[in-house]
Order: structure tokens, then sequence, then C-alpha cells
RNA sequence: CGGGCUGUGGCGCAGUUUGGUAGCGCGCUUCGUUCGGGACGAAGAGGUCCCGGGUUCAAGUCCCGGCAGCCCGACCA
């Protein structure tokens, strides 16, 4: 039953590239006939596909089962009502697909289910005695991206496995999100991905931990930090470097003088005008943050050559909400010359600065005034700083905040996220237990997210050649492609009993094979061979036959090996995919 | 949402400037030759030229209005 026939194979591969993909894995993909694009950002997987699709849903629903999480399937359709109680309705806007039945109801094509999941939880458990317990589905969502791109990697429509945990407490919650990360490590390591777990940007609740699984690929839409030296790994968001020392004390410096840079609102043509160092110059971004009588103005402060992590300033400022200048901002406030705001502003309320801007040297920063900027500017004599903070967006070579090694950064597709929630879903919804005194608590949550399908574009992206997929054995739609060449000789006949031999043996003894049994030249043969991307090919030939063997070959490393035909079952079932 | 580009057999494209028989490559069908790296010849099938309106003797081509797709940006998990 694991055989397929290639002549019976709902499947027609492509010679030209298709003209709407621009990655190599989603271009193989459809090249190779796994999946057809049927709208924006959403696909149909066909029988190649759909075997590799449902293998890596297996993997993930294995290493589930195997932490003690429980398998539901809740509804994709799902009442909007739901969503408002949570106020997830207006956060996710027009993310959300939405549609009405003929009386008028509303509904929504499930973007993810924390809404479904807990109520359900919330209507069967009460007590301390059920906790904890974990559930988890995998099933389709729904997301109208503003702009889905790269085939399956950002799809509307696309696989997940949403895991939802329910805790008394946040020890205990540790304790399960603790075992999802492992066993997101295996579901990953087992998919064949080159992937690294990295620490994500705290939610707006503060103390939320979470954790990004991110498949290294050069298309990915997330830069993440990582320390050769260490574990040390972070999204670029939530990445900080090693602060600088600060220098104490005055620096001593002639006087601040102001200096014409006309028409110079930028730090590169200023350093250069002057002759000084972009690092020389202090980056004076403006925000707004609210204070206690309303929005307060303020300006984070770093070195010329480095740029304000947007995050990190948010943080520093937590639980004030901050936003930058728009261009209407600046255009409302002339006092504001845009390029040329230097942190002595008599306008600024506050003052946050990296710990590299307490330097050993003085400052060329803007001179509030338009055209001008000021050198000799010195921090504690001409401008003051109200709070510290690692404002510095990370850039590679940074010290690793954990041992100081140089910092790289690289482009990752985020497959999975662990999330440590808390009690924001179940306070909304209700979500309660009584405790052993008879106290009513709200229930601490844990959710964990698998991009099923972004898995599969992910290995495509990872594992291919110019000429086609390379599947790792794990995820492959069949182990061996089994080729038969017969060619018109004498042998044709030999050749094609040989290979309808092997595959039914092989097939008996338990192997996905496909075997390619067209009527089709050799080069149609191979080529199609190395575009689908079967770990093992066999090919079956009339010089071979002769001999009484056929050719093993690697589809991953070419590796090439004659196996005698009578054994090449014993090999084959023995080690796959070696 | 802003900017740019594109919609022509299943796929990839030309034709649109200058209106006049709808073409090429791949794929598909049939026949013959070929058969260990996408073979060759011959004969075929297959198209509301994205949709709607308009101009014109005549529209794939010109005009107006829609729709869809792709890219860049903004945005987002």
């Amino acid at each position: 039953m694991s055989g397929t026939r290639l002549s019976q194979l709902f499947l027609r591969t492509l010679r030209d590239d298709p003209a709407d993909a621009d990655t190599d894995g989603h271009r193989l993909l459809v090249r190779a006939g796994f999946i057809r694009r049927v709208a924006s950002g959403v696909y149909a997987w066909l029988p190649l596909g759909q075997r590799v699709l449902a293998r890596t849903a297996q993997i993930v629903r294995e290493e589930m089962d195997r932490i003690g999480a429980q398998e539901i399937t809740v509804p994709i359709l799902q009442p909007l009502e739901l969503w408002a109680r949570s106020g997830r309705d207006a956060a996710y806007g027009p993310l959300m697909f939405r549609l009405q039945d003929r009386k008028e109801a509303q509904f929504a094509l499930s973007p993810t289910a924390e809404e479904v999941v807990t109520t359900l939880v919330a209507g069967e458990y009460s007590s301390y005695r059920d906790l904890p317990v974990t559930l988890y589905q995998i099933n389709w969502k729904y997301r109208d991206e503003l702009r889905p791109r790269f085939g399956l990697l950002r799809a509307r429509e696309f696989l997940m496995k949403d895991g939802y945990s329910f805790h008394v407490d946040v020890d205990d919650l540790k304790r399960t999100y603790q075992d999802m990360y492992d066993a997101y490590d295996r579901i990953f390591t087992r998919c064949g991905l080159v992937f690294r777990a990295v620490e994500a940007e705290a939610g707006e609740m503060g103390g939320d931990t979470n954790h990004e699984f991110m498949a290294v690929a050069a298309v990915g839409e997330d830069d993440f930090v990582w320390c050769p030296s260490c574990e040390y790994a972070a999204n670029v968001e939530a990445a900080r470097r090693r602060p600088p020392t600060r220098h104490e004390g005055l620096v001593d410096a002639p006087e601040m003088e102001v200096v014409d840079t006309p028409d110079m609102p930028g730090i590169a043509p200023v350093a250069a005008h002057l002759g000084v160092p972009e690092s020389a110059l202090l980056k004076c971004i403006v925000f707004e943050v609210d204070g206690a009588d309303g929005p307060e103005l303020g300006a984070a402060l770093v070195p010329g050559d480095r740029d304000v992590s947007v995050h990190a300033l948010a943080l520093s400022l937590a639980p004030h909400p901050v936003r930058l200048l728009t261009d209407e901002d600046f255009a409302k406030r002339p006092e504001l010359t845009r390029g040329y705001l230097g942190p002595h502003h008599a306008a600024l309320e506050v003052v946050v600065a990296d710990p590299s801007v307490a330097a050993d040297h003085p400052w060329v920063t803007g001179a509030n005034a338009a055209d001008r900027h000021v050198r000799h500017a010195v921090l504690g004599r001409d401008f003051a700083v109200d709070e510290w903070a690692d404002l510095v967006a990370v850039a590679p070579g940074d010290a690793c905040p954990r041992c100081g090694s140089a910092l790289a950064i690289d482009r990752g597709i985020e497959v999975g996220h662990v999330f440590q929630l808390g009690t924001k879903y179940s306070e909304a919804l209700d979500a309660r237990y009584q405790d052993d005194a008879g106290d009513q608590h709200p229930m601490v949550m844990g959710c964990y997210g698998v991009g099923v399908s972004r898995i599969v574009a992910a290995v495509a992206e990872q594992l291919h050649d110019d000429d086609g997929l390379a599947w790792p054995a794990a995820l492959a739609p069949f182990q061996v492609h089994l080729v038969a060449l017969p060619g018109r000789g004498e042998a044709a006949e030999q050749v094609s009993a040989a290979a309808d031999r092997l595959y039914d043996e092989l097939t008996a003894a338990g192997v996905d094979v496909l075997y390619d049994d067209r009527d089709a030249s050799p080069g149609v043969k191979f080529a199609d061979a190395d575009l689908l991307g079967l770990p093992v090919r066999l090919t079956v030939g009339a010089k071979g036959v002769a001999r009484g063997v056929a050719e093993a070959r690697l589809r991953a490393t070419g590796a090439e090996r004659e196996l005698a035909l009578d054994a090449v079952v014993a090999v084959l079932t023995d080690a796959p995919s070696s």
C-alpha cells in the first residue's frame, strides 16, 4: 500500500519557473507539483505535497502526545461574539476574515483559537484538581494578510498546530512551557531544519516570557541575533548588547561652539563636512510619551553610527506608551527643526540615553536651529540625561550580553512560538478555578504555535539545489524513487520485469516507493527525480540488470552505490536514508 | 493604504507603439525513429486575448470604468 506508480500519480512537473514565485523553495514546490496556487496566499496541496504536509503534522502530533498534550479539533468557523468578549475582535481588525450566515449572525474564520479553547476549558473545568491540562489542535488558520508572500511562507490559509495549557500558577506553567520548548526542539530537529530558539520581545503585558523558533533562511522575514560562543539568541527586537562602560565625570573640552552645516539634516553629511567619524555625532530621536499631565516630549540619544531600538525605548519608559514623531507632528511644531535637534532643546521634558553616550569625548549634535550644529557638547555640562537605557539596536559585532563575544545576525523564518500568556484570556473569558481553600483564581495560561505548512516551506527553502528539492527522510513523500530504464533493446522486458519485481518487493516490505514506470526517456526521468527530491533514487537499467545490480543514489549528497538486485530490499529497509 | 508593473490555450512568453487572418517555446494527443541526464520528425487538439461599457466598417491593440495578480513601501505574527 505504500507504493505509487508515477504513471498513475496526479502530477505534472513544470519545466519553466512559475512567474509568481520568487524564492527557491516556493518555485521548486510549484515546479515539482507539490502545490498549486488557487488565490493569493491560498494553495492547493497535490498528492506529493499532501504527503509531506501529513508527515510534518504527524511529527508534531507525536511530539505533542509525548508530553501529554491532548489533541482536539475546534471550529474554524467561529462566532465573532467570542472575539468581542476578549477584545481581540478589534485588535485583529481587518486581519480576520469575517462572514455572516443567512440570519446575518457574524462569524470569523479562525486566525488562532485562544478564545474558543479557553471558553471550552472554562465550561468543563473549575477545580485546581483538574489542572494542569494541555490541549492542541492541528487545523487550518486564516489571516487576511496585507501582503501574502513567498508562497506558503506567508499564506492567508495555513496549517498550524496551536496548543494551550491551563495552570493553577506560574510555576506550573513554567514546567509545561519547558516541556513544550523541548518538544519544539525535537520537532524541528526531526524535520531536518537548521533552526535556533530565540528570545522574543516581551508582549504588552511586560513580564511575559516567550521564545520563537527560527528556521535559518535568507528569505526569512525576521532578523535574529545569536552568539557563536554561548547559547544567547534573541529576536533582533528583543536583543540587547552588553552595554559599554560609562565614562564618569565631565569630559574636558572647549566651550560649545555653533558651526554652519547648511542643508545637512543627516548624520553622514555633517560628519563628512566636519571631518569627524559618524560615531562622534549624537543622534537625537524625538518622541512623545504619555506622562501624568498628558503627552511629554522626549529625546532618545545614541551615537551617530547606531540606530535606536524603538522596542528598547518603549521598554525603558514602560508602562507609559511611546510614539515617535511623524512628519505631521514635525509640521505642527516648527520649533522642532528636524535634522538639527540636540539634547539641550528647551522643549524636551525627558532625555533617555544609551550608556555609550557617556563617552570619553564631547559630541557633535544639532544646534536646535536649521542649518546649524554644535560641537564640543559635553554631557553634564551642555546637556543632561534623565534616564539611561540600552537603546542601541544590536548590530553584528556587538558584545554578547552573556559572554561578551561578538554577536552575529541572521535572517529566519518563524516556524514556532511558545508563549507564557498569564491570565489575559482567562480573565477576559472567565476561565477560573477554585483552590483548596475555596477561593476563585483565573487560570494561568500558556499558548504554543507551530506553523506546520510553514515548516514545509522552510524545509524546501533550506534543502534544495539548482536541480530540485532534497527532502529529509522524515518528511519525504516517498523514501525511494525507483526509476526503470528498460529502453528498447533486447533486455527491455527483462529490465521492466526486474523493476516491477523490485517495486513489489519494496512495497511489500513497507518501503514508501514511487515507481517511475512511465514510457519516458532517461533524461526526463532523472530530471524529474532530482526535482521531486526523494532521498534515495534507485535506477534499474539494462547494464545493471545484466550484472544483477541496481544503482542507488542519495539525492542530498549525490553519493552512489550499486546494490545487488536481491539485496536491495534488505539494504533499504535496514536504513532507508543511508 | 501609497508607488510601480502585469493580465493573451495547462505553464512560460511575443503580439498592443502604428486597429485588419491570434502566434512562439514547453506541456498534451496520434504515428514513426530514438532510449543512462529534460531526443527528433510529421500530423493534431486546445484560446470568451481578465470583466463591463464605449469609439470604429473592423478592437488583443484605442478610450472609460471595474476586477485580479506580482514587486517595493507602510503594516503585522
